[in-house]
DNA sequence: CTGAAAGCGCTAACAT
DNA sequence: ATGTTAGCGCTTTCAG
């Protein structure tokens, strides 16, 4: 540290003849010291160039004004968007914030949540990657006091809070769409279901398909991942094995970008070839071509109310705190996909078909 | 912190009968231990669950092993992109990420940059906002002797580090490609030129327009941000104006989309109503109709380099360290805007024009 | 209103 | 090979 400029309260202290404590406290605007005093200390400070040695100061105050924030991907509009929303609702409460990213790999996810305790964040706010099965960390992290709050990936475990949407009805809503739009041959791109929105947008999708007594063909639901190029092996193989269903409903955004990948190398066309509609909304889906329906997901205010309850948990941790579980609802955003019969009489033939054998009726609206 | 586990390492020296120096010195590796008596501690701390406590460590150390980055945005391909890089980078090193998203205020930017500091990080990266006109904040910085990296967006201050692309070549490059394509009535939908990222394209725009000796006309050079916004708002006046270019050069990619947007507003279409070739990519513009054509930047070099000079500066302060600065070239993508004539009577016309008044001659590939 | 004493948890320098 | 001493910069008692 060989700095001109490292300014630390002694030297203030040393230059106004007073204590180290008086400058502490001034700084802080303590009641103590009276307003004159402390004026005079902030000046100074400032002509100075002090600024507070955190480590100290959250070493000896053992509280860090810092959460720390966990999320398995960044270059992403769904996280990137909800972190900037986190920001400004930290900022708003002086609280700084500590951004790790798993990479969707549970190791690091390990790691980055035994940093953030060896930080002494706060609190924690936490979006598990694909991948997490082993819950163990988190126990250790309440275990050691530290609030803890799951937003949208949730483990299944108990007593924690969490802020999640519903992403059951989400995926009702969406299936519904491209039923009620005339599809009855509809697959499903699913994510893992050892998480909570992979087996939940499943749930959906089956409720769904259930209602309208619509059987689930196996073959169409592929379980795989949340990414590109999930969506786009899972649409090859389909396809190489000439067993398409007349329309999609993914898990996640980038699953439906790697349908529409696959789509575009095939020669395809969607909706005529092949109709999609995804969970989760992003900016770029409107300049598609279609522009991709959606299951879209108010960002901020998952955020919001995510950052409201850690920092009530905080604020209320010693005199005991319970965990709280919210579910924010989804919005069905209508572009240009699943909104059309892509061949009437195709459709129209299996509905007859569909409701011949089934005794049931599905209503298609031309 | 009423928590039944948080160990430290005096509960492990007590634990074992000796010293808490011992106990430090062997859950470091440090080779004044037996290796029996160090894997004995590291066991028992296993055991006890003992994490270790970077505050006090640091502090005591007075190096952090954590580097702060700042960026304006987060949720932005680009960025996004650049910092998975970076936080693989930083792992690999055993460095931490402490990052902080100044959301293009320098309100923000010095807020965070003061923060970083408090926090005694060991470097620090960072990206510019747009509006970022006062240095001061970083001649503290360098001050205080923290080895300070600027990436992609840079101030104009000397005797510091800093990775760029070649903007000016990029940019030259992308409007040479349009004048090849045939287009004569360019504009460029330029930044602020505060900042070299927005002063560097302008100037490749107009060495492509000087070297073929095409007029600039001003009234088609539009400088406004960065954003979809600027993009939009800026079409939209001349759209108006009844006064548009054949073509535009954007400054960056959101600044494009935001032309996609006006244009899908208006009914207009690319490239039959006007052409469109923009300064970086993202992963969504192969998904665009049509696929936005543009100058590619290497985020993963960049990340990379930016990483290594810092790290390196870090390592060297004390012996002597010279600032580095070091340019990486862009790449030319090419897709479906900027490769065809649209109209081949109307540039023919042009062209011929233009080499009339000019005397040279402009190359029409058809 | 102000300050002296003690300590947060850890590490570096110097013994032993 | 292990321990003692001192201190990182700050805050929290508690006396004055």
């Amino acid at each position: 540290m060989a700095s001109k400029h490292n300014t630390i309260m002694k030297d203030i202290a040393n230059k106004i003849g007073m204590s180290v404590v008086t400058v502490s406290k001034a700084l802080r605007g303590h009641p103590d010291i009276s307003h004159k005093t402390s004026q005079k200390i902030k000046t100074i400070a400032k002509e100075m160039g002090y600024l507070p040695n955190y480590l100290a100061r959250n070493l000896s105050a053992r509280n860090s004004n810092t959460i720390g924030v966990v999320v398995p991907k960044i270059a992403h509009y769904f996280f990137g968007s909800i972190i900037e929303h986190i920001y400004n609702k930290a900022f708003e409460n002086e609280y700084e914030i500590l951004l790790s990213v798993s990479r969707e790999n549970a190791k690091n996810e390990i790691k980055h949540l035994q940093t953030l305790m060896s930080m002494k964040v706060d609190g924690i706010i936490i979006s598990i990657t694909q991948e997490t099965s082993d819950f163990e960390i988190f126990e250790v992290v309440k275990q050691r006091g530290i609030p803890l709050l799951f937003m949208d990936r949730i483990p299944p475990i108990s007593d924690v809070n969490t802020v999640a949407f519903n992403d059951r009805i989400g995926a009702f809503n969406a299936v519904e769409q491209m039923i009620k739009v005339g599809y009855v041959r509809i697959g499903h791109f699913a994510g893992m279901e050892s998480i909570n929105i992979g087996l939940q947008r499943y749930l959906g999708f089956e409720d769904a398909m259930n209602k309208y007594n619509i059987p689930i063909n196996p073959d169409w639901v592929m379980k795989a991942g949340f990414g590109e190029d999930d969506g786009y092996n899972s649409f090859m193989k389909l396809y190489s094995d000439d067993n398409l269903p007349d329309a999609i409903f993914t898990v996640t955004y980038p699953v439906a970008i790697g349908i529409y990948k696959a789509v575009k190398e095939l020669g395809l066309k969607i909706p005529e070839d092949i109709d999609v509609i995804c969970f989760g909304d992003a900016n770029m889906q409107k300049f598609l071509s279609p522009q991709l329906s959606c299951i879209g997901q108010p960002t901020e205010q998952i955020a919001e109310l995510s950052m409201e309850i850690l920092l009530d948990n905080i604020r209320k941790k010693q005199n005991g705190f319970s965990p709280r579980n919210k579910i924010i609802e989804t919005d069905l955003i209508l572009r240009e996909t699943c909104i059309n019969y892509k061949n009437r009489d195709r459709i129209l033939n299996d509905v007859n078909d569909h409701n011949n054998k089934h005794n049931r009726i599905v209503k298609v609206q031309f």
